[in-house]
DNA sequence: GTCTATAATAAGATAGAC
DNA sequence: GTCTATCTTATTATAGAC
């Protein structure tokens, strides 16, 4: 039977052990991390739970316990990158500027967006080769996505009001024509700095290509 | 000892055989098809080397007897939908052409390209998860991408000198500008037209995607 | 060159104690 | 909630006959 002195030494011993070990939160979301840097790096296929598990300070057992599935964490991750995204683009304020810089704001601040989340980038690259199949089934993730598009229509049509935009420019298709150009130059940055020998991380390029995308997409909007 | 007739049987017998199982190049060559139909559809890691075989009219066995391992099919499988691309890139004789006229037909002719090789797109956007480790070992794909980028480039400075386009364009940059938007329109369809709502697939959208990327480059490159 | 059978190992998932 | 050990199945790759 335990003493007194027991007792208090076994309340001294678990209290940096509950700290360091027994903290779901802790733990479930340094699984999220470990994930998150396992399936940027790896894919869906590629990625190895295994993987997952040396990279948190836990082990594979509290994944499953956590997630369930290799898919369900996949599903978590994309969610959670999504989500990122979306939620510094509400920091946007577009309709306090006037048209012309609302616009080149936006444009700028997707460049650097991309340009900084390389995992992002990467994450919607793989669930698109899996047929975007797990977007489909997160509602969350479309709910997001819907706010940078009405700002967008809100400043084109704000523009063509005041005679500076051309008429009628749909805002999915002048999204499309800014992310292609911000994305792409990050996803494919591997086959297209090899093929045609141009560093894309190098800083003047960037600014180069920043300015190129702002100035083509400001004149392909005049009237 | 066999007979005249037994000889000639034999030989009846031998040449359907031959064409039908012991066809060294079409046995290759179906392998090859039937690994770029996995590969292009699960990507590299999730590619099955039993999925390859089921998908051809011969064995497992012969896939390593032909490719030695998953990685050197993978690797020819690059090689050859890159192949495909920048093989019918050279039909373009953009010099036949007057300088605006001639950018407008490679612009079309990019966009078409990417439309209608979604294997082409699948492949790029795999080997860019892999960080392009496999473009990087094959010479054959770098020499093979030069061609465009001088056609352009031999554009570019005809243009300026007739100053019909701003001075000092890089080819690489306009390439950049022009294949972000072709390829991403395709490699990112899924998440794109999930999220939304959009049916990239439709013609008038595509219509519509055409002139404007045609649209904002001809303005990006007019002085 | 081609086939069937099989080895060797990797990987997702779970049992059961604490 | 957490850990170690383990089950089960998939998967790459090879052996060896014909």
């Amino acid at each position: 039977m335990k003493n007194v002195d027991d007792t208090l030494a076994d309340a001294l011993a678990e209290a940096p052990r509950k700290s360091r070990k027994n903290n779901p939160e802790k733990t479930r979301d340094g699984i999220l991390q470990a994930a998150v840097a396992e399936f940027v790096a790896q894919g869906l296929s590629g990625a190895r739970v295994d993987s997952i598990a040396e990279r948190t300070q836990t082990s594979k057992r509290m994944i499953y316990y956590y997630f369930n599935s290799k898919e369900q964490l996949y599903a978590e991750v994309l969610e959670k990158l999504y989500g990122d995204i979306r939620h510094t683009e509400r920091s946007l304020t577009l309709d306090a500027l006037a048209p012309m810089e609302a616009i080149q704001r936006l444009v700028e601040f997707t460049f650097d967006h991309h340009d900084r989340n390389v995992d992002y980038v990467r994450i919607v690259s793989i669930e698109n080769i899996h047929n975007g199949e797990n977007v489909k089934q997160s509602p969350t993730i479309r709910a997001l996505s819907q706010n940078v598009l009405q700002a967008l229509d809100d400043t084109l049509r704000r523009g063509e009001r005041e005679g500076m935009f051309r008429q009628a420019v749909k805002a999915v298709d002048l999204h499309l024509l800014i992310s292609s150009f911000c994305f792409y130059r990050v996803s494919n940055r591997h086959t297209f700095s090899e093929i045609f020998q141009t560093d894309l991380a190098d800083e003047d390029v960037k600014t180069r290509h920043k300015s190129m995308i702002i100035d083509s997409v400001m004149r392909y909007l005049s009237p």
